[in-house]
DNA sequence: TGCAAAATAGAACGATCGTTCGATTTCAAC
DNA sequence: GTTGAAATCGAACGATCGTTCTATTTTGCA
């Protein structure tokens, strides 16, 4: 009753006595069209007209489900947010600790920025839109980046804890070394359509991780264990 | 007297009889701004009228520089390669072949695209911004990051030949780990306002070099001569 | 100094943008 | 089926965009 006030948008997760079924419904549709479209146009390039004319509504009709654009964007950061978490992390964290999940995360990672189709990283893109644009969305997009990254350097924490990678090792470089074989594949694979990018981001990782291990001359046991990921000769566009 | 009928911005590079020095300067004048807005807002964020409102111009004097937007950007893409060449390829070149230039290519790589102020990198912004956006601007943006591209390959071959890095090194590869790293550094300076970036990028440029110098044991010469480069405790931003 | 050409200004255009508002349709519970 | 709320529409708003057109000013050379 106190929530009458508020605007639709804002009790999505209030458990009213009347459902909000077909409300969230069509939401859930605006929000997965807008997040294909975010894809290829940046959040910035985010337009309700079009939105509303992917999803045959009215613009007015898109609108009510957010309040603002920057509501929208937010939105759409949250949902690529969680996207990334179900396709990324949470396969890639079933693995073993160590370097066996280390490469998972990076292998699931690499696949979903450079090997799908519609779906251009809104991380990465999000970052270099708005790294000079202040207010809520650019702080959204952060907190989830960063988020993502303390996961991953947890990650790298762990298999130098389990002895994968030399004890002096330190996350937060390996992290930016790997983050940045990621950051290169986008840009190879999106923007030159270099059709060897994928490999190249695989074989740079390799050297990353030799680089870390404990024993430069041989390799250990974690680094041998090489999963056969069926990364079929990459078509990074189209 | 057969240009007369093309419009100012096309005739710029002609030896016309009369001088065009008036406008030659304000189109100078308008392009440095152009480009400065350009590295803050995105290519796609220049906008003629905020340009106008910059260089205290009117709207259409500004638009009759240029004769369209995409010219615009175009013009601000080529101004930034024309710098860019100058304070990164051209110093670097008087460098000694092999790793002391390379070496050079990466420190002033890095220093342009983190530390100076105003100027946030349109290479790897435009990239983002026109990976799925086809047309001239994109086309331009291509050809002058491949141009680029080519010449730090070619520098890295060199490299190879002079001994200084393994034989069987793949200048591609190479190339691909360095420029993630300039990403990374780009990312992490730019959009997480990380101020240890510089010297991560700087770090992990060691890595690579080490992974690929002939002896893996002993650090050859050319890894030694270690330039004292007064990189500043870097501020990212502002 | 005068003259033609170049450079710039000013106003207006159609389009698109995010947003607001009131009317209307659709829905879910009784 | 009725009713009240939720969902959606349609039209309009002010703003900004790139662009066009016509004056007006400024410039460079005779």
């Amino acid at each position: 009753m106190a929530d009458s006030t508020l605007p639709a948008f804002a009790r999505e997760a209030l458990t009213s006595p009347k459902a909000l079924m077909k409300g969230q419904q069509t939401r859930a549709t605006i929000l997965e069209a807008a997040l294909a479209l975010a894809s290829h146009m940046g959040l910035e390039g985010l337009s309700i007209g079009a939105l509303a004319e992917v999803t045959q509504m009215s613009k007015s009709g898109v609108f009510a489900h957010f309040g603002s654009r920057e509501e929208l964007q937010i939105s759409v950061v949250r949902e690529y947010h969680a996207k990334f978490e179900e396709e990324v992390f949470v396969p890639a964290m079933r693995e073993p600790r160590g370097v066996p999940r280390l490469r998972a995360l990076f292998d699931l990672w690499l696949r979903r920025v450079s090997v799908e189709i519609d779906s251009g990283c809104i991380y990465i893109s999000g970052a270099v839109e708005f790294d000079d644009r202040p207010g809520p969305v650019r702080d959204a997009l952060v907190t989830m980046v960063q988020t993502w990254q303390q996961a991953l350097e947890r990650a790298i924490h762990i298999a130098v804890e389990e002895g994968h990678l030399r004890a002096d090792t330190d996350p937060a470089q390996v992290l930016f070394e790997v983050h940045g074989l990621i950051l290169a594949l986008h840009h190879d694979a999106r923007f030159l359509r270099n059709p060897g990018a994928a490999q190249r981001a695989l074989a740079a990782f390799q050297h990353v991780l030799a680089h870390y291990t404990a024993k430069p001359g041989e390799l250990p046991r974690a680094l041998r264990k090489r999963r056969p990921v069926p990364l079929a000769q990459d078509h990074p566009q189209e």
